[in-house]
RNA sequence: GGCCCAUUCGUCUAGUGGUUAGGACGCAAGGUUUUCAUCCUUGAAACAGGAGUUCGAUUCUCCUAUGGGCUACCA
């Protein structure tokens, strides 16, 4: 019997978490559930300086709008907890001083000063700082000073950081499952820092720990990390843990131009990159896609299908879809451009799917908000209109002329519909309606089209006339629909109210 | 600069040592709708370049170019 699959989401609390987060979490998701796995979320904060008070809240409830709930994580405990970083400070200590007493990890006293120093100098003369073998004996640490030098400084309270100390001469034979084997000669290779000054580990070290303590099989992560692939392989094996497997999911790109999708994109693009509209401590406002009225649903698929595929035609998966369907080998190693329209279309596909009753209580909330009060049939109003909409709103662009009577007429439209004999072909037409037997779309329609084959006259004489009498433009369904949601009374008033202005 | 990763239509991608290189978005044309949208049909549109391996490379290898990431006591 295998292990079980654990896999984590990882977040730091810096911000609202953006589509590629989402895109890394719902991964993540997708391949614990396949594999009938644990989807851990855990908060990293061991950046202070970058804590933002409410982006733990926002990741939480992106995941919950987004309906890809973690079994684990604050407030979830499943006997692998504090799910927090901050809250396993306590921990990560001992893992940082068992490295330094088995020589595999030293002590550096080096001020942020005069690393920062050391660098433009290097810069200066377009060399490359590393802090690791071919000059950690000119720096100031418990290697370079003497035994008791070092326990000196360490007793008297000088700051220091903890680091690990990297091989020299050797090669690393590193595993993704996305992107096959890499070879990576350790010279190049920092001394990088596990453990701060202030108390608080580094990402590398907690993130290890920790991922070894909850017994995570499987780290489904940002391409942003690869490099550091073989800080963390170094430090499995220098604990002596048995490492999870890797995936570096390759990055989300900018529509068009350079580089990774930013917030400054979607002001600029018009659409969203934050599943929810985040709220800065500056007081800035960036939009999300709930509140621009996207489908959960449709926001999943679209952010699915960027960097992987089934390999088959079919684009459209519920969620559960998905579950059954994914596989890390199908995620694509180059990174993808991200494109609003494609978002759009996956939107209008969700969209029509929706139940029609679901739509009309929010067109009748949306009607609230606007202040129109109607007696007309919404439900039948949104079934004639939801396919011309992709979004709620849309319904009232498409729809509000059955709640106000055109006040005018499109200027294109009336000059090619409205002739000379249109004042008196209309009066028959009211004729025709008032006379109905029954003020349906079938009725309506044989009676008007009939009569319109008996004179012998052109259908667009009397079609669009009557259109825009109605609608007040060349848009919407079938005229003889409308005029039966709107009634008897005010289709006629409609019409003419048309007679009186063009005679 | 150094290290790492990547490269098929404009975009997301499928695909194989021999294919008319397939689909989707978008775009264009036509049809349906006597309007518009939907819908349907059709079309234009790609293997970054150069070597090599091979009877044959889009597919394998190398180089170049381009793009991306990392290069903090950030994650």
């Amino acid at each position: 019997m295998a292990q079980q699959v654990r896999v984590r989401f990882a977040p730091s609390p810096t911000g609202p978490l953006h589509i590629g987060g989402v895109r890394t979490a719902l991964f993540n998701y997708l391949f614990a559930k396949k594999n009938k796995g644990v989807f851990v979320l855990r908060i990293e904060d061991t950046d202070q300086k970058r804590y933002v008070a409410n982006a733990e809240e926002y990741i939480k409830d992106s995941l919950d709008w987004l309906n890809i709930p973690y079994d684990e994580g604050p407030g979830k405990d499943g006997g692998f907890g504090p799910y927090r970083q901050s809250e396993r400070k306590h921990l990560y200590k001992q893992y940082a001083d068992r490295l330094i007493a088995e020589g595999k990890a030293y002590y550096a006293f080096d001020t942020p000063e005069e690393l920062a120093a050391q660098r433009s100098e290097y810069e200066a003369q377009k060399k490359t700082f590393i802090y690791n073998w071919h000059n950690r004996q000119q720096m100031v640490n418990s290697l370079s000073l003497s035994e008791t030098d070092t326990q000196e400084r360490i007793d008297r309270g000088d700051d220091y950081v903890v680091r690990f100390l990297s091989p020299q001469n050797e090669t690393l034979h590193l595993s993704d499952i996305i992107r096959g084997d890499i070879k990576i000669d350790t010279n190049t290779l920092d001394d990088k820092v596990l453990f701060k000054s202030d108390g608080m580990p580094t990402y590398h070290l907690a993130n290890i720990v920790d991922d070894h303590l909850m017994e995570i099989t499987h780290v489904i992560r940002g391409e942003e990390w690869l490099p550091s692939l073989a800080l963390h392989q170094q430090l499995y094996d220098a604990f002596g843990w048995e490492a999870p497997q890797f995936a570096h999911l390759s990055l989300i790109l900018k529509p068009n131009g350079k580089g990774k999708l930013s917030k400054r994109d979607g002001e600029a693009g018009g659409f969203p990159v934050f599943p929810l509209q985040w709220n800065a401590p500056d007081g800035s406002i960036a939009s999300g896609y709930r509140e621009d009225a996207y489908l959960p649903e449709a926001v999943v698929n679209m952010l699915a299908f960027l960097g992987w595929n089934p390999g088959t035609e079919q684009e459209l998966f519920s969620l559960e879809g998905l579950v059954s369907t994914f596989s890390l080998e199908k995620v694509n190693k180059a990174g993808a451009k991200f494109d609003p329209e494609k978002a759009k279309w996956f939107q209008q596909q969700y969209f029509q799917q929706q139940d029609n009753d679901v739509l009309t209580a929010q067109f009748e909330t949306l009607l609230k908000a606007k202040g129109v009060e109607t007696s007309l049939p919404l439900s039948q109003i949104v079934a004639a209109v939801k396919e011309r909409a992709t979004f709620v709103s849309d319904l009232w662009e498409q729809a509000s002329f059955f709640f106000q009577a055109p006040a005018g007429y499109d200027e294109k439209a009336s000059k090619k519909a409205f002739k000379e004999d249109t004042p008196e072909i209309l009066s028959q037409v009211v004729g025709l309606l008032e006379n109905a037997s029954e003020f349906t779309p079938g009725v309506l329609s044989n009676t008007v089209k009939g009569w319109i084959t008996s004179q012998e006259m052109g259908f667009g004489k009397v079609m669009m006339p009557l259109r825009l009498a109605l609608v007040g433009a060349m848009k919407g369904p079938d005229v003889f629909e409308i005029a039966s949601i709107l009634g008897k009374e005010e289709s006629l008033q409609r019409i003419r109210k048309a007679i009186e202005t063009i005679s």
